[in-house]
DNA sequence: CAATAGCATATTGGATACAATCTACAATAT
DNA sequence: ATATTGTAGATTGTATCCAATATGCTATTG
């Protein structure tokens, strides 16, 4: 007989190390630590309430992500990029994320450019800056998602990993969010007539602009000190 | 004064568990792990010399490259990849690799050329199977290096991983090396030519039609199992 | 007083020890 | 005989402990 009962696979729940290292990602991700910040092994055990052996094995995955920097001995620190290396970053993003999205439009579906729509409107309307980043990404990536590109739309999201917290300070620039509603609606637009091409080219557009107003910003901003 | 001393940055050197994950790295790369093969800990640590916890943090990097699979309390395995994985792999890198050729040839130096043209020379008078996946990736590095995008290498570079055990069978099928030989040539005379348009195609072929040839040939083999 | 050496403390890297969980096989029941 | 339960050994996950190294302060020397 079937027993009826909601069973949850335990056998793929998460370690200790699993939940210390999205934590920890998504903090830097989103700007709570800063660039240079220190990771001690020991707070961030007591802070978890483990040992440290759990801790470094999440610090071992976030080196590997480029998120942070360990140097033997000294720990670790959270990674700052160049302005030479963001702006490979968005040329990075750029290149594959046009290549997705024309893909993906060829194929969408009508519950996905529902989505989309919806994730656009969101994003338009909302006014707590703190949200910004997450609806962006929603919007652009439920654009991606009929792609059937796992492996591009993983290390694209890598990618965005490592300059989210840039991308964030951009779109904080008033003339970045009223530019990013209207290249998503143009966008969005495209991928509703299932033009690819228009698609791919305006996302390249989207992704570029942004890159050289969060430079000229980064360039003032770094001058500074 | 200035102390005559050659000396080495001993900051830099390496943990345990970095020497670790570089041979467990290689070891999958160069195929001398199969697919599927079951990766225990205390067996490693044994090997090494070592206790289980700087193995457990390369393990931990691998899993993140995607280069082995973790399953809570049942071990590591090394990852094991669909005919779509691979084929959208071998589709990444060309898209990658053909945008990193064009701004490489664009500003190529002289001495890069040299360099090419010398792997290019070895890779086809070599008859040791064994080191053509390695002289193949110098050629193709060698052209790339002159980029200065060292993002978009990096990636390539962990893509190329994790096709490296499925090239390494592809390039044995004689008509395999043969065709790479022809194809080299032909990317190693745009170059030559600072025709990055040319190489940025023939690069592309080059990529798919190894893929193509790649398929085809695991279809039959996986067929018999 | 400046520069250096010596020392104490903090922090990381790794070994050992133990707990949680899996796996395979024996024992038992139907 | 087959299916189920119990148990032992193997393996992983984590805590605790020790060693290696870095950092910053104090003392000493010229």
């Amino acid at each position: 007989m079937k027993l009826k009962l909601n069973a949850v696979n335990l056998g793929a729940t998460s370690s200790s190390a699993d939940i210390i290292f999205e934590a920890l990602r998504e903090a830097i991700v989103e700007g709570t630590m800063q660039d240079g910040d220190l990771l001690r092994q020991d707070q961030i055990a007591t802070m978890f309430n483990v040992s440290r052996i759990p801790v470094r094995e999440a610090l071992a995955r976030l080196e590997e992500q480029g998120l942070i920097t360990n140097q033997r001995y000294k720990g670790a620190v959270v990674s700052s990029l160049s302005l030479d290396e963001i702006s490979e970053l968005f040329e990075f993003r750029a290149l594959l994320e046009s290549d997705v999205i024309r893909r993906s439009v060829e194929r969408i579906s009508d519950d996905t450019l529902e989505e989309a729509k919806d994730y656009a409107a969101q994003f338009a309307r909302e006014t707590d800056s703190n949200q910004w980043g997450r609806l962006n990404q929603q919007f652009h990536y439920t654009l991606y998602k009929d792609s059937n590109r796992p492996y591009h739309l993983q290390v694209i999201s890598k990618a965005l990993d490592n300059v989210g917290r840039y991308l964030r300070a951009q779109l904080v620039l008033t003339s970045g969010i009223d530019r990013a509603r209207r290249q998503h609606a143009g966008i969005l637009e495209a991928a509703i007539d299932r033009d690819a091409e228009a698609a791919a080219a305006l996302t390249r557009d989207h992704i570029l602009g942004a890159s050289q107003s969060l430079i000229e910003f980064l360039e003032v901003e770094r001058q500074k000190k």
